[in-house]
DNA sequence: GATGAATGAGTATTCATTCAT
DNA sequence: GATGAATGAATACTCATTCAT
């Protein structure tokens, strides 16, 4: 059994403090701070959020425990750091690149290669953000907001798609997205987290058919 | 009274364990035991896994920390029990009960108004289950379980409702199954442990909308 | 880490003090105490003092805890048993058995070989009284009086044999005696509890002759 | 001032051992050690292992538990670290000082006297070695080099005699000196550590006496 | 800015002993 | 007499955070 401590209520000197709030002041203090953020981010890939210490995380950077807090106000605090830049990766990686393609079917097939693909690559850090999430409600925000981002930019699309005459019109967008979103994102974490084998190929195709049944996509697949 | 108290180096395993293997012997016993597993139950609840200290259960069940003891290994191997019966729980609860209705479309809404039901009533232990099962593997059985259990169901249904040309033959049962539980199952967790606010009648539908259009069933809803 | 409790100043209800102040009253209950006697010793002798658990003890006598309690008051008093009837067996096993040998020296001889039977076969709960009587001064009593015994009949084979003039008369019989128990008892010591490896007949050979040019016995060997 | 301690279950080993097995780094640091070191020694002669917690030896030092942690693994390594120290203060103690003297008689009385002088300083500490070395091969072992060191040193003296012509070349050294050994150290703990009262110049002279007559020494005492 | 060291609250678990049946 | 169950005090150890150099 290992414990865990976390101190509330009590502060910094104000000394400390201030260079935090201050932000690094000097090009080196940057290359510092952005080491650290690197550091944290692989030992808490490595070992989740309880089993990383303070203490792992300024060895992986190689500096004190001492310096860490020249940095951040606290372990919880670099995790959001991570977490952020998590986010801000993921929602870039769920953005189309290139030319759109022409179809529907193909839009949807892309967008959903994409969303394995940005899944497979932070599945580890997205393990430890769920499950710090259950308790932290800044970090359960941030889970929230990857997902915001798809389902906001699939209701959109569905839309688009009902003024073009391509899908059905009397679906509800949002719902739609809702529940076909949760679709896509639990079957990558059964997948990729939980370890269910599923063969990528057949997966994606069933979750592209299922995807476009439901919007009646008036297309030859 | 004076108790003296001394930790030493070497020793076999605990003796206690073993009264402990062999279960209550008196009826008295088995019903502390109940009480404890109850107790326990509320605590994890409201406090979750890593909050929830043995001193809590104990008081809940009104017995003195020792007594906890006398029943159950260690905190992990409470919350194992109590995760079993949750696991028991949802698989009963997931069963069809009463005569089966006459559509399909039918089945699969009662269905689904069970899935609901079930998650709903179970709510704040699944957050706590899934917490742990990030790094308990024998908790993480436990919740796959259940999931085996409503997708196996799913699949076997949808394989006799193809022998009846009710739905698309080409469709893989399995992967249907896997790809339409993962979105029923995530849906419950976004809008009853993330407090996303759905309109429960019009979720329902929705997921029996899509649901039974992958399915392509040919029935007029 | 194995903790131990004891509790001191608590006592058990007048009834059941009552009953072990008398004693088995019968027959069967002469039985189960000697029983629990010999299961403690097979205890004590396979776990140590601290390592040996009350449970343990009653286990290995086929009954139950509470039952122990019926007929000692503590552990401690079990094994102040289990050490009593072990300085009488160690006691009665030093004295001189058959026809005494015709020389000095052959008695000698044979009082080194009864040490060593002795010491081998009860070598085992002889660590454990030694560990003990590190902190309890009735056990540490109990391991002297062994000596005492060893000691004091050597004392007086020296006074007779110097009254004969077959020794030294000018030696204290008592340091002497002290001395040379001193060194058979740590020397079997060293040999049987901590393992160094002696050759026995060159060892018992060895002691016989420091013990005898001690004495400046006149005999040729 | 607010603390939060959860407990969980899975996790690498501890990594605030990594500073520990590096060692201080400062002056300051190892002056701590130091002093945690022999405020640990005063608290294992005055209350034994067992009664020994660390918060005592913490308090004794001035320091806070946690600083205890930073320096030593366990209660178990500072005792180690004690007895190795007392190991090596005795053997050093053992050494002869000075010229050596001319008569092998007044070499042996000598000798005599620096055990008794090393055992009388250090009584209280062997009394706790031997009662953990019981169970602890690792003190078993310091408490076997001790020994060692000085019978090593008795059979290289004695061979000397043997090879000078001054004592009995047919006695074996090493059998001669692990008995004659074990004769000194157990009249020691017989009487500074059991409360045996000995008359000081009555036991050393008794010592030597059997010492020198074992030898067959050919000096005039 | 960097460092090494100091802090201290917090809890799971054992087992000798008692007692109601 | 026998049993199974109930009791409860007592302590080692971790690690996030602060602070003096």
């Amino acid at each position: 059994m290992r414990q865990v401590v976390a101190a509330v209520g009590v502060g910094p000197g104000p000394e400390q403090q201030q260079r935090r709030d201050a932000g690094p002041q000097t090009d080196r203090g940057h290359a510092r701070k952005a080491e650290l953020l690197e550091a944290a981010r692989r030992v808490f890939e490595r070992q989740g959020f309880l089993d990383a210490r303070v203490a792992d995380i300024a060895e992986e950077a190689g500096v004190s425990q001492g310096t860490f807090y020249t940095y951040f106000d606290s372990k919880e605090a670099v995790f959001q750091a991570v977490a952020t830049e998590l986010r801000d990766r993921m929602i870039d990686a769920l953005k189309p690149r290139g030319p759109r393609p022409a179809s529907v079917h193909e839009q949807i097939d892309q967008a959903m290669r994409r969303f394995v693909a940005a899944y497979r690559a932070e599945s580890r850090l997205i393990v430890v953000v769920a499950q710090l999430g259950h308790s932290t409600p800044e970090i359960a925000e941030l889970r929230l907001a990857v997902r915001e981002a798809f389902v906001a930019r699939t209701a959109r699309g569905i839309r688009v798609q009902q003024s073009q005459g391509l899908v059905d019109p009397d679906l509800d967008p949002w719902l739609a997205s809702e529940v076909l979103g949760s679709m896509v994102d639990h079957t990558c974490w059964v997948w990729l987290n939980l370890g269910k084998d599923f063969e990528e190929e057949a997966l994606i195709a069933t979750l592209t058919l299922v995807w476009t049944r439901a919007l009646r996509l008036a297309e030859a697949p």
